[in-house]
Order: C-alpha cells, then sequence, then structure tokens
DNA sequence: TTGCCCATGTAATTTGTTACATGATTTA
DNA sequence: TAAATCATGTAACAAATTACATGGGCAA
C-alpha cells in the first residue's frame, strides 16, 4: 500500500534530500555527475556525500518513487544511469524544504579552532604558523567559491544556487577576517603574560548584533 | 622507548581527541560532565557527541593508555567513574594537535543555505521567513556562547578555550550578518524579475510570519 | 599501450544516533 | 515522597566512509 508513505512525512537523512535537489534542477544526471557538481558547489554551505553514498541514495530515491531512471542504449548492467526527479519528489522536497523545524541550529567542525583549544598543549609558534596555513586554505576555497559562481551565473535558473555561493563567497571572507582576528589574539596572549585571558581594554566587544537582551 | 611510538601515529577520529581534550584540562571529569562540557562550549566551533559516543570513546582511551579511570567507592558496577588523562594520552594529544595535515578544511552543514539553494521549489515569502527565524536563533546561539565566556574567563588554566569561544562570539556575529545580507539578496530577486516563480495561480502572496515594511 | 577520466556498483567497516534499562542523589 | 538530575551503560540501527572490482573511451 502506498497509502501509508503518504500519511506520513517520508522521513530521510539530510543526504537524501540534498541529492534530491541536485536532481530538481533541469536536465538528467549521472550520479558521476552529481558527485562533480556536489563537489564543485553543495560542499561549500553543505557537503558532498562520498560517491557511493550518492548511489546508495539514487537507488533509495527511486524506490520511493521521488526519481526514475533510465539506461542509455540496451539493457546492460553498469551502463551509463541517468536520473531525473518526478512529480512526486518535486513534491515532497519542497515540503521538506519548507519545514522550518527540520533545519536545527548550521554544524560547524572546526578542526583549526579545537586545536586552537588546546592550545595550551602546542608551542605558540606553531599555533601561529596554523592559522596562517588556513589563511592561505581559506583563500584557495574563496576562489573556488568565485570560480562556481561563474559558472552558476551562466544560467537564469540557477539564481538561488547563485545566491548561495554568494553566500559563501561572503562566508569566506569572514572566515577570513576571523582568522586574522584570531592571529593577534594569539599574539596578545604570549605577548603578556601566558595566562593573561585579553578581555579586558581589548575594542571589538560589546559589539553590535545582539538582540536587545534586557540586563 | 618513546622512539617505538613515535614510529607510527594513532589513527582515531576527531571526536576521539576532541574527547581526549575535554581531559586535558585540569581535573578529573565524569563522562556525563565532559558531555554538559561539549554542550556548552566544544559544540559552538567543533560539535557534541552522543553521551553513549563519549562513553564508547572514553574505553577506547582506556585501552590505549591514554587515560585511566577511578571509581569512587568501592567496586560495584556503575558506580561513578572519574577519567583523568595520562602522560602518554597528553603526548599523543599534543602530536595529533600539532599535525596540521590532520586538520583540513572546516566542514560546515547549514540547513537554512541548503533550502535557499532550493529556493526555486519555495515561496518568497517562506524562504524570508526562514531567514527571519535563522536571525531569532543565532542570536540566542550568541547568547549562550556569551554565557560560557564568562564561565571560561574564570579560570586562567581555560585561556585557550576562551579564545575558542572569542572566536566563535565573532562568529556568530558574522553569521547574524551573513543572513542580513543574505535577505537583501533575496529580496533584490524577488523584486527584480520573478522567473522562477513556483505555481502559478496561487496569488498567496500575503505574507506569512515575516513581513515588517522594509525600510 | 599506458594511464587517466568516466561510470557503476558491492562489501566491509567505522562512526554515530536513538531507545532502552538501571539505579543513586538531590531538591521541592 | 515524588520529581528531576546525575550517572553509566547496552542494543539496535542508521549513516557514511574506504577499499575493492569492473569496464568503456580517449589521449599522450
Amino acid at each position: 500500500m502506498t497509502s501509508s508513505q503518504k500519511a506520513k512525512k517520508q522521513e530521510l537523512p539530510p543526504t537524501a534530500w540534498a541529492v534530491l535537489g541536485l536532481l530538481s534542477f533541469p536536465g538528467e544526471r549521472t550520479g558521476y555527475e552529481l558527485k562533480k557538481w556536489a563537489d564543485s558547489s553543495l560542499r561549500f554551505f553543505y557537503w558532498s556525500p562520498a560517491i557511493s553514498q550518492i548511489y546508495a541514495e539514487l537507488r533509495r530515491l527511486e524506490e520511493l518513487g521521488y526519481a526514475s531512471s533510465a539506461r542509455s542504449g540496451p539493457e546492460e548492467a553498469r551502463a551509463k544511469r541517468r536520473y531525473a526527479i518526478t512529480d512526486a519528489g518535486r513534491e515532497a522536497l519542497a515540503g521538506w524544504a519548507a519545514d522550518t523545524a527540520e533545519a536545527g541550529p548550521p554544524v560547524l567542525k572546526h578542526g583549526l579552532l579545537l586545536r586552537v583549544w588546546l592550545g595550551h598543549l602546542a608551542e605558540p609558534g606553531r599555533l601561529r604558523a596554523m592559522v596562517g596555513e588556513h589563511l592561505e586554505r581559506t583563500r584557495e576555497e574563496l576562489a573556488a567559491v568565485r570560480e562556481a559562481m561563474e559558472h552558476a551565473a551562466e544560467v537564469p535558473e540557477w539564481a538561488f544556487p547563485a545566491l548561495a555561493l554568494r553566500w559563501s563567497e561572503r562566508q569566506h571572507l569572514a572566515e577570513l577576517e576571523l582568522a586574522q582576528a584570531l592571529l593577534a589574539d594569539l599574539e596578545g596572549l604570549t605577548e603578556g603574560g601566558e595566562h593573561t585571558a585579553p578581555q579586558a581594554g581589548t575594542p571589538g566587544r560589546q559589539a553590535e548584533g545582539d538582540a536587545p537582551t534586557p540586563g
């Protein structure tokens, strides 16, 4: 019975929706192409699943009737298989995307910050060097974002992906400033006594942006 | 004997190192306390594992000789168990933290951006409302960061965690600005040509939830 | 003719979550 | 004394990765 499927909103991992989202743009694509696209744009604000997982999700989506596939040429095994989203898939995806409760707060896994947090185990110079490398890496990432933006700008149907990439560009610029401020803090820490936390007298605290929290 | 240990670096998932990192600060702690601490500070720049995983990692760390535990009171099962880092653990952790190649680029999973990216499936008003909710959530998170900062400021040994939290504070401020810029972009998109309107015939452009007169 | 990119898939394993079971201690 | 919080752990499962197997097409 398909009635049981419709009764409740399909609970799928975000990855499945992300893959379905890739399919929601005009055109049919192979799993391989999806992976490349995810690598070059989705990963900047979400994440790029392993290729084997993409294939697995595509199979699941097809089972659910959210996607359909067609082999090119005869019915051979391992022939190129192009996927397309179905109407049911588009509807389900739209329903998921509109569910705001589903989207929790953004998740950040920042390896550099984890290491700064463990700064008491490292030499100060090593720590600063790591931030420097992070700055360099971030500049390269920013360049990659901008390259993706060029591609997205070509097609009017990609207005929203272009918006997301614009956000990513700004996000990387912010990341650069964050890293520079971190570097300054790090230098302030080791200049003054090793145990003097930079809290008093440093400007930039008391910044705007906070809600009018009374008190 | 340190020469043989140096030969190969222990390969552990980042979560194991994060848990060991929690133990690297002065004092002995229970798994439960570790979880609370992760929830209130580590999660802002890294991530907070499930409590069951913390227990699992603690067992593994003890097996490796990186942590030691002591039951309080007699040898009963399920008695309170406090963990401490060992010298070997501290050394291994320092080695891991100094390895810059290990720390790849930061990973971001931003549910809101994923939805913006899929904006062609949503009503413009709904999209803007979601960004508004994100702004509100971010302000709350920022308040939580600042509360954690107060605790960290008390103890001089926590200078580096305090630094990481300062970074998080700025990161959240940047997130607010990013969201505001996104909102502006979104309004610019729908004001101009609306080639991406969802379904024709749905004139329900009456704003829901969000629509303070821009100005 | 070697090697790279395209392309699909399986198997084994690890990582991580949720749900559940258990009981001590604190607080209202 | 009822509740919430503290505290530890197991079991079942889901999510995701790596390693591997296979093979076509193309370019140096």
